[in-house]
DNA sequence: TCGCCGATAATGTATAGACATTAATTAACG
DNA sequence: CGTTAATTAATGTCTATACATTATCGGCGA
């Protein structure tokens, strides 16, 4: 264990936080006391005290001091699947198919109601991600070609457009919305599922600053995916 | 628009990734080209760039320089909903009705498969939350008492068990599996759905260090309840 | 040609001090 | 007594410097 000093301090700090000792609420030493009982400079307490403040962990207050912050409505880190690379590591292979591509002239309700612009053509894809030969997930995807002019002429053989998008498009915002529907008749017979079989439903949308570049609705088979978030600072084995 | 310097360096830098002008994987300048380029000490510089690489957007490596990072798999903030508080916001009645409280004694197979402690006690609550008298999900709980000696004695009346326990347990560590389900018998009966019903189902396991404290199990209503997962600095209005 | 090894260029950590900013406290005043 | 102004205690930013660490590069020798 040969921490730096300043992350010594926030895991010790934070050591105090998680296990109770420091109370939410409560006030923790000032900068100059922290850097007397380390014996170190302000700056590397105070680089502390700010990582901590990063986290969600401790308020700091100008004139008042460092508080222990009350557990508010807390987050985690959901990991958005890479389809392809997924698949491939449970030792399956990965295929998408093509089942629809169409251009939307502007204007259309459509756009509108992705929250895309609607002042220029609209790329509309639909496709099956296949694990050997499975079919695990449907999407159809609206694209805004102002956006990702080049996104019109790529095949999606090698890359299906998610990943081809991830890989070619800078986005600086996202938001998804997860659900679990019941299958209609169309989505059920492209995951070959009776109808009304559970699907988990992921809709997704993608900025870049105030334009919108895509919109996606995926159905994922129920009983063969889920997603996994997680909150903390160590990954855990899978299998533990 | 008055940021401090290292904000104004970070943004910079982080505008020119997120639109491309710089690409994955090219190197951005060296501090020392930075810190003349802003005119300012190399702290500040480092700062801004310690900043972006805890973010994620580059990687930095000795002798060889900071380098714009590849789009990964990517991550989004999951927000863990409080039931209670989105319920009320919603103008809904929120109510908690517990439906089983059971202590299991140590060495039950639930534990281990559970991934708690199996040298202790358990506490089994199961329980549904309603909106307005309709009910929106159910929850079935493992609780080590070794961990949570109060919780035996709680009434959950003002709070709900998974409210309770984020507001007087630290913890450490957390992973929720996110899956879509039909209602089992049991399961619709709780929730007066049909029998296979699309349930949205959360389980979540918490650990304070090594200790694993709590297991839940949420079904929620498919048709009433949804996820959101956000990535991006701005918080997007909910009706836009 | 290959491998080792030292020089070097970059980041990583830390210091001691300066001044700015902010808000809680206290003092002065009407 | 209440309001306003000054004080002051804390964090926030920044500088200039020093030394540590480490991966890369280039050269030297077998």
């Amino acid at each position: 264990m040969n921490l730096p000093l300043h992350e010594k301090i926030r895991s010790e700090i934070e050591a105090d936080i998680l296990t109770g000792v420091r109370t939410p609420g409560s006030r923790l030493p000032t900068e100059h006391d922290l850097m007397q009982h380390y014996g170190c400079s302000r700056m590397t307490v105070s680089k502390a005290l700010s990582a901590l403040a990063d986290g969600g962990l401790i308020e700091r207050r100008k004139r008042a001091g460092s508080f222990v912050a009350r557990p508010k409505a807390h987050s985690m880190m959901l990991d958005i699947p890479d389809l392809e690379q997924e698949i491939v590591q449970r030792g399956q292979r990965y295929r998408f198919e093509l089942s629809e591509r169409t251009i939307l002239p502007p204007g259309t309700p459509q756009a509108r109601e992705a929250g895309l612009a609607d002042d220029g053509e609209l790329l509309m894809i639909a496709g099956v991600h296949f694990a050997d030969d499975v079919p695990l997930a449907c999407e159809s995807r609206l694209v805004c070609l102002s956006a990702v002019p080049e996104m019109a002429s790529q095949p999606f053989r090698a890359d299906s457009p998610g990943a081809w998008l991830l890989k070619h498009v800078p986005w600086t915002e996202a938001e998804s919305r997860i659900a679990s529907v019941a299958a209609s008749a169309g989505i059920a017979a492209q995951l070959k599922l009776p109808a009304g079989a559970p699907c988990l439903f992921v809709e997704r949308r993608t900025w870049r600053g105030n334009e919108g570049i895509t919109q996606v609705r995926q159905h994922f088979v129920g009983s063969a995916y889920s997603l996994v978030a997680r909150f903390g600072p160590a990954k855990r084995a899978a299998d533990f």
